[in-house]
DNA sequence: AAAACTCCTCTTTTT
DNA sequence: GAGGAGTTTT
């Protein structure tokens, strides 16, 4: 493609944004304006007008989705293969990276990545070995995530401790976790981000080695950065050679680590920064933008920016308001099929979202009611069943013997006789000597200090690892038939289980075996090809960033859903919220429908239902409203209720009460309503405690 | 080691 | 109201 092919198909603003490599570049990316475009053009021309050579531009996005299609783009654009290119997602060039240059910080290039899942078992691992609230192990995994991602040690960590106890025995938790991966040859997803910034930081001649590498820095999705890879860009991009595209607007991912705030931090910290803004809007109709943007433009600390399309005019946005979630339901159905019969849409090009994932029920009964085709987006990942999960598990442990979370899921799966008592017994013993499970394993064979029995089935799966490790393996589908027949797992399993560890074998084509293992581990969800078959598409909004769809529907906007209860005491999550709310409006081209139900049941109980305060900052010029109930049971869209209605507690997190038994300690949650308030407290003589409200009998200090 | 039972939780989820 | 996980039972 010639030069003049490259800007041909770009407006001003992204022709500018493509030309301008000279210093630091921050892009404010509207919805629908073309980023993806933007940096792949930019890529493309960088190397054509030889500013670089190829291969020396880093380019990184979050999903391997849109990496692949970066690279698509790419090497179309520049009809150069990519294949050895430094683009992909943040974790996957990390990964890239350490797999060359990690010995320094004392892990082997062999080192296993272990998924939230192995995280949740290993920190579950450690809770119960400390007898400290073993239950709690999701919201510890979760605190210990936020500050590596944040890049807030275990050292660090403790002396900003509360002095309450828990946040001191969290940091022993944290401390040892991280030993233990270290121990294992292991790295979580934040580790990946945090000692590719840990090597750079501790040894400059790796940092410089790689900054001469790289000549030019391009990020996707900027907004959804959190700190640890901010600080990766600040290293790598400190000379300006960095363009960064975002959109403030669309940081939905606060909740996993996204800070904002980076794309305000940028221009400080990257002085003479330009600022360019892409606001024409490719997609929707300017009706919808004016919705979206009246939305939006209530969140405080946004980059102003000026939004339009070219799309003139276009239907008003439909809103409507049903009685519960059935009738909300069949409306959608019943709207999109009447759309369908006077021709102009196929299934694909609509999309129904919601905020949870349980909205999905009623709405998948009423689609097949009417014999509507649907797939639903999302849900359990294909690589996070577990019979994949043991599979990759032999694998790793073959590939990397420290890695006892590995071993620990297999050594008695299928079983072979390895109970509980005998892991726990390798396990002390494993402390003392401060070896591998695997090792300890080993020497217990050779010097039999167990009975003959123990020892007998112990040697078995040693000589099986043994067997799989010196096995010569050409493809990943020989190891893993070799698995499953050596294990004698195949015998073990239905069906089913078998067709998926088919399908795996499969995905694997000719990879090489350590790309496949990375390559499971830093996927999430199986690319869903879809049977090919056109269907509307179902999924939360957090699932519907960057896609577009002719017409969308967005169900459940009440109070109490969207805004989603939980959100509901912090300004920021309300904020959030609100940009959830934006992107998923900025999802539609032609058609946006906006519905609620005034009845509602959530989990066990039903509820009554209040359209949500966003709904009341849509200028009604814009809407069209669609009387489907009596007028009179229509609640209008009200301004935000005060407080009033909202269950209401006497503490809030952080405050200290006495209780007549325990003393005082500081509140750390309140949940729940009616008869069922219940509160978390922290008594620092024994931990957290959580009490039913009514029966506490807790004294506010 | 499977089956039965009880208890708990229940937002979103790029890697 | 349902699914997951831990515990107890057989």
């Amino acid at each position: 493609m010639s030069k003049e092919s490259l800007f041909e198909s770009l407006n001003p603003q992204q022709r500018e944004a493509l030309l301008y490599t000279e210093g630091p570049l921050l892009i404010l990316a509207c919805a629908g304006s073309g980023k993806t475009k933007v940096i792949a053009h930019k890529y493309a021309h960088l190397v054509k007008s030889r500013k670089c050579s190829p291969n020396s531009i880093l380019a990184l996005t979050f999903t391997n989705k849109a990496a692949n299609e970066m690279k698509n783009r790419i090497s179309s654009l520049s009809a150069r293969d990519v294949e050895n290119a430094w683009i992909g997602t943040f974790h996957s060039q990390c990964n890239r990276l350490l797999r060359r240059e990690i010995r320094p910080l004392g892990y082997r290039p062999d080192f296993s990545i272990y998924d939230e899942d192995d995280q949740h078992t290993l920190i579950r691992h450690i809770l119960r070995e400390f007898r400290f609230h073993e239950a709690l192990f999701k919201g510890v995994a979760a605190r210990i995530g936020s500050l590596k991602s944040s890049l807030i040690g275990p050292d660090e960590f403790l002396s900003t401790g509360d002095g309450f106890g828990f946040d001191e025995k969290l940091a022993k938790v944290y401390m040892r976790y991280q030993d233990d991966l270290k121990r294992c040859n292991a790295l979580d997803f934040d580790d990946l981000i945090g000692l590719t910034v840990a090597l750079f930081e501790k040894y400059p001649e790796v940092l410089g080695k790689y900054k001469g590498i790289f000549s030019y820095i391009l990020i996707d999705e900027f907004q959804d950065t959190n700190r640890a890879q901010y600080r990766l860009l600040k290293l790598l991009g400190c000379g300006g050679n960095i363009s960064v595209v975002g959109d403030d607007d669309q940081s939905i991912y606060r909740f996993r680590g996204a800070d904002v705030n980076n794309v305000f931090r940028f221009e400080e910290d990257f002085p003479g920064t330009k600022i360019i803004r892409l606001e024409q809007n490719y997609r929707s109709t300017q009706n919808i933008l004016n919705v979206a943007s009246a939305v939006i433009s209530r969140n405080p600390m946004r980059k102003p920016k000026k939004p339009w399309s070219g799309r003139e005019g276009g239907d008003r946005v439909y809103h409507c308001w049903l009685s519960n979630e059935n009738e909300e339901a069949r409306h959608v159905a019943k709207s999109i099929k009447e759309l369908y019969l006077k021709g102009a849409y196929e299934f694909k090009d609509f999309a129904v979202l919601y905020r949870v994932n349980v909205q999905s029920r009623a709405v998948e009964e009423a689609l097949r009611d009417e014999g509507i085709p649907y797939h639903i987006v999302g849900g359990i990942s294909f690589y996070q069943r577990k019979e994949i999960k043991d599979i990759v598990a032999y694998m790793r442990l073959v590939m990397n013997q420290s890695d006892n979370v590995s071993l620990r899921r297999i050594i008695n799966c299928p079983p072979r006789g390895i109970g509980a008592a005998t892991v726990s017994k390798v396990e002390n013993e494993a402390k003392k000597k401060a070896l591998s499970l695997f090792e300890v394993i080993k020497s217990t064979v050779k010097t039999g200090s167990v009975t003959s029995g123990v020892k007998e089935r112990l040697e078995g799966f040693v000589k099986l690892v043994d067997r799989l490790a010196s096995g010569k393996y050409r493809t990943v589908a020989d190891m893993i038939q070799d698995i499953l027949e050596v294990s004698g797992y195949r015998e073990t399993i239905d069906e089913d289980r078998m067709q998926n560890i088919s399908e795996l074998i499969a995905s694997s084509a000719e990879t090489d075996i350590k790309d496949f293992v990375d390559r499971v581990s830093l996927f999430t969800s199986l690319d869903d090809s879809g049977s090919g078959e056109s269907a509307v598409t179902l999924m939360t909004l957090h699932s519907a960033k960057g896609l577009e769809f002719p017409v969308v529907f967005i169900i459940g906007i009440e109070e109490g859903v969207l805004p989603y209860f939980k959100a509901m005491d912090s300004a920021d999550e309300i904020n959030e919220e609100r940009r959830l709310f934006y992107v998923g409006m900025t999802r539609a081209k032609d058609v946006l429908w906006l519905t609620g139900a005034g009845k509602r049941r959530l989990y066990a109980k039903f509820q009554d239902q209040e359209a949500s305060r966003f709904l009341a900052d849509i200028p009604r010029q814009y809407c069209e409203w669609i009387e489907k109930i009596r007028v009179s049971t229509v609640p209008p869209p009200v301004r935000p209720r005060t407080d009033s209605k909202r269950p209401f507690f006497p503490y809030v997190a952080g405050c200290r009460v006495r209780h007549p038994k325990w003393g005082v300690g500081v509140v750390r949650d309140c949940y729940g309503d009616g008869d069922e308030q219940k509160v978390m407290v922290n008594f620092p003589s024994i931990g957290i405690k959580k009490l039913v409200l009514r029966f506490a009998n807790l004294e506010k200090i």
